[in-house]
DNA sequence: AATGATGACAACCGCACCTCT
DNA sequence: CAGAGGTGCGGTTGTCATCAT
């Protein structure tokens, strides 16, 4: 089972993107012979072409073939691909299978560069599709070298995420990191779901809760959905990013006074937060929400800000 | 307007596997 | 059974367009 040379390396051999007349000259050879292309080492002589056998078999599979559909994955798609992932991990070529007219290569570079980023914004290891270990992420504010992936992309991500949950979740690993979580419930002002009053109620009480799931749970009484746990389970992700998306886009009506009301099973001093006023990131949170761009790690002054904000955040 | 940074996609590279002789 | 030819596959790199400075 050796490896053959490969003709590639034959020097005057052509590389690099295709012309129209190659393509051509291809797809005419190839329809020449009813499709079937027989060898692929011989197909350059016989096409006329100045390229390796493997070259061309790559331009045919991946671009010229009639069967191949072009344009955007749609949702469907996405979904349907990650959810493979989660099952078959980079089994590019069994997962294209797995979708009409889109080849593996495709779909490869379309995990590279969109859905791995996406996965990564909501706190999501795209390799195993369950959540960041928290240590990694403290580890990385330690100073240990590397600041975790997760945290940068999340970090990075802020001012552009359409979705406030996913800021939320991103800058909840982000304070949790730099503040012991102390500070972590001011950001949620930032959330255009309810009036300010509202806001305060809800904020201050979250930061008597210092456990993140107990925040979650909080936010759930107040019939907020924000991280329902696709990490646990990833055949529920697609629809989890789905329900996301919408509420992102829609305009739900904000949570009702009795919908924030605290739940009598938690503290009286979670109720007792639950009327002080809001402060810390609220404003500096909203801020950045209107300016996308100014969020970035390369901006230090954002990153400093926000550490003396959450100083300052009543516990 | 020029230049650098970034993102998206096409293409390449090298290894592994399958088939045939 | 061994070895060569051919192909499939996944990771990586190159190229180009767009955006930011």
């Amino acid at each position: 089972m050796g490896r053959s040379p490969c003709c590639c390396h034959d020097a005057g051999v052509k590389k690099g993107p295709w012309t129209e007349e190659e393509d051509r000259a291809l797809v005419e050879h190839i329809q020449r012979h009813g499709g079937h292309v027989g060898s692929w080492r011989n197909l350059p002589k016989a096409a006329g072409l100045n390229r390796c056998g493997k070259s061309c078999r790559l331009r045919w599979t991946n671009y010229l073939r009639p069967d191949i559909k072009r344009g955007n994955f749609t949702d469907d798609e996405e979904r349907l691909i990650i959810a493979l992932h989660a099952e078959l991990g980079n089994k590019w070529s069994t997962i294209a299978t797995h979708l009409d007219g889109r080849t593996d290569n495709e779909i490869k570079n379309y995990w590279n560069t969109h859905i791995r980023k996406k996965l990564l914004r909501m706190g999501v290891d795209p390799v195993t599709h369950q959540r960041l270990p928290p240590d990694d992420i403290l580890a990385s504010a330690a100073g240990a070298p590397g600041l975790s992936e997760a945290l940068l992309s999340a970090a990075a991500s802020l001012g552009g995420l359409n979705n406030v949950l996913m800021q939320v979740q991103a800058l909840q690993l982000l304070l949790q990191t730099i503040n012991g979580g102390a500070a972590a419930a001011g950001l949620m002002a930032n959330n255009n779901f309810g009036s300010a009053a509202d806001n305060n109620a809800m904020f201050n009480a979250r930061s008597m809760v210092p456990n993140f799931q107990d925040q979650m749970n909080l936010l759930a009484h107040a019939n907020y959905r924000p991280v329902d746990d696709y990490l646990n389970n990833i055949a529920s992700f697609s629809e989890h990013d789905a329900v996301q998306q919408l509420n992102a886009a829609s305009s739900a009506p904000a949570p009702t006074a009795a919908a924030l009301a605290v739940p009598a099973s938690f503290p009286q001093e979670v109720a007792a937060a639950a009327d002080r006023p809001v402060q810390g990131f609220a404003d500096l949170l909203s801020e950045a929400n209107e300016m996308p761009n100014m969020c970035s790690l390369e901006d230090d002054r954002f990153w400093k800000d926000m550490l003396a904000e959450s100083s300052s955040l009543p516990l």
